[in-house]
DNA sequence: TCAAAAGTGTTTGGGTTACACCCATGG
DNA sequence: CCATGGGTGTAACCCAAACACTTTTGA
């Protein structure tokens, strides 16, 4: 077609890449603590140590990132749904990072997730799926590759979004009380928030409006408005 | 050596891998402005069309990303010292990404660079190289590939930085005047500061510090103090 | 009537903007 | 002596933290 020299390089390029992979930093809350979905691996390397989730990127398969990023997650996790909020955080590449390839590159991806509404059971290559508290991960230096430094960075990404009042909107049930959302950002930065300056900020953004009419009676105390995104 | 039944997989693994690439956003200020530098390709895809330097992974060469995007950049641009403050921006990857390979990723960096001290002159495959506005670039329908929304984001976020007071010293001559400084974060917002909230910002932080019995005698008007990285 | 959580208002203080003003220098 | 950029001070303002207070419910 063209007249330019320099013709079309085949499918498999001269120099050869890297072992590219997808890892996934997926967060949650559980009992008032952020906490972070971690893998045993069922296979060298790092036979038996706990690791993100994570999934070979497949060029047959993936349209682009996300789309890998989306898949691997069903795999490993064995769910149908996609998940929610699911959010590049950075790259990793290096000669020594993976003994299986020579030169391997892992693209980490992130979300925030509604422990209740996705059921994950380990999927191939995972002989376990455990919640562990995020901040202990971090600091863990026995987990598998570097992912306790990533599963830090996660947090503190995470973090940074909640301080700026980017809400984890996908995270929540549709209509929430007031209360309920502020637990949980409390629970995600591990430190309390002022109730009054809270709801300003929130109103000032308008990120939120009623549910008319709606309100959640729960206990012995006065009934708490839903909201829900606007 | 392991009683394990899952073997080393070879060095090229059973699924093929994404041709994997390193862009580069190079930014600097010329004349008061944010500028960012472009090649003109000189080979199909894209011929002829401007594009951020970039080059292949070389799994050979480069030990880790960081030092593939120090290497990218030298042979690119016929340099031989380091890029400052290189940092890594985010990786896009696509089936339909680019025409040589059934599925492209590219890792992009981004760095900040004293126009002076850097002598860019077009390595291989470019025709040339040129300071583009970055503003503009941004919004220039006409580069190839996605670069335009690359340059948009590294735009945002070194305005981001700057809006934080990380400070590009590694652009900057060793010592600078507060008014050199505040101009150059001026080009790079795009919008005039406050010299007096800028300077109490500044020493609230600790950033600076006086360099000694230096000052900058540069025209009819009284002489600067020059200031250094604390 | 009491505990508990919802919801509101008011004060305080940190930090930034806006702007006025003096300082030092070469022409 | 004046134009110019360096350098300093102050009042106004915005935003959020802190905290006290009222409201509404079920037990």
């Amino acid at each position: 077609m063209s007249t330019n020299k320099l013709e079309r390089i085949p499918a498999n390029p001269i120099h050869p890449m890297p072992f590219t992979r997808i890892e996934l930093a997926i967060m949650s809350v559980i009992d008032g603590r952020l906490v972070v979905l971690l893998g045993k691996r069922a296979r060298a390397p790092h036979l038996g140590k706990w690791a993100l989730p994570g999934g070979v990127l497949r060029i047959d398969k993936d349209i682009h990132l996300d789309a890998a990023a989306q898949r691997v997650g069903k795999e490993r996790l064995e769910i149908t749904a996609d998940l929610p909020h699911l959010r590049q955080m950075k790259a990793v590449g290096s000669k020594s990072r993976d003994s299986r390839s020579a030169w391997a590159l892992s693209i980490v991806y992130r979300t925030l997730i509604p422990v209740g509404q996705f059921d994950p059971s380990p999927g191939k290559r995972l002989e376990e799926l455990k919640w562990f508290s995020a901040d202990e991960a971090a600091a863990d230096k026995k987990l598998a590759f570097d992912h306790a430094g990533l599963i830090q960075m996660a947090v503190e990404t995470t973090q940074n979004e909640i301080e700026n009042l980017d809400l984890p909107f996908d995270f929540l049930p549709v209509a929430f009380t007031l209360g309920e959302l502020q637990s949980c950002c409390e629970a995600i930065l591990g430190r309390r928030l002022d109730k009054s300056s809270f709801r300003r900020r929130l109103d000032e953004r308008e990120l939120l409006e009623p549910v008319q009419g709606e309100m959640r009676t729960g206990g012995a105390f006065r009934p708490a408005q839903l909201y829900q995104k606007r």
